[in-house]
DNA sequence: ACTATTCCGGTAA
DNA sequence: TTACCGGAATAGT
């Protein structure tokens, strides 16, 4: 399993870490997360695939309503997880759900459909950001408005996420 | 026994 | 009338 870490402009020092891995038949992403490691790229040695990573993050900071093409491995959800994920990327760049809205959908319950947000492993790719509550921004990556729990302040990435792709 | 929720009833300004 | 709590209901892990 290779591992890219790729600076994501929304500030500085911040940084997405992209692991995945290639078959004979195709390349897929294991996970992504988030990190304020300043590690430098290196572009030497570097697959098709990851140049391919780096090209489609590329497009989409340029612009918001880009689509990715990039494959997630998906399957390494529960079967709910799955589900949702599913349904998350059919909302489209520009548009939100409620975590309500959604659970509707899946005959299941807002707090269930939050819990598999919260277990997202394809961050931006498969975009979580793009569910909200029904009373205000919700959350991200396990912190609330009102907790953050870590180094990184999430909500802010997920404001800036919305923002760039003109919601708010 | 936890959640990245939501809805409804009560209360006060 | 609106705005803000408190608590129950809810489904998945």
């Amino acid at each position: 399993m290779n591992k890219r870490i790729i600076p994501f402009p929304i500030y500085e020092q911040l940084s997405l870490s992209i692991s995945f891995s290639h078959t004979d038949t195709s390349d897929i992403i294991d996970s992504i997360e988030y990190s304020h490691n300043a590690i430098l790229p290196s572009v030497k040695n570097d697959s098709i695939f990851a140049k391919k990573i780096l090209n489609e993050l590329d497009c989409y900071m340029n612009d918001a309503k880009f689509q990715f093409s990039l494959a997630c491995n998906i399957q390494l959800g529960t079967p709910f997880q799955q589900r949702v994920w599913q349904s998350l990327i059919k909302i489209p760049s520009g548009k939100v759900k409620t975590y309500g809205e959604l659970a509707k959908e899946l005959n299941s319950s807002a707090r269930a459909v939050g819990n598999a947000c919260r277990r997202n492993l394809f961050p931006v790719i498969i975009p979580c950001h793009r569910v909200v509550s029904a009373s205000g921004i919700g959350g991200y990556a396990g912190d609330t408005l009102e907790t953050q729990k870590g180094a990184i302040n999430y909500l802010q990435i997920k404001q800036w996420l919305l923002a760039h792709e003109a919601v708010l």
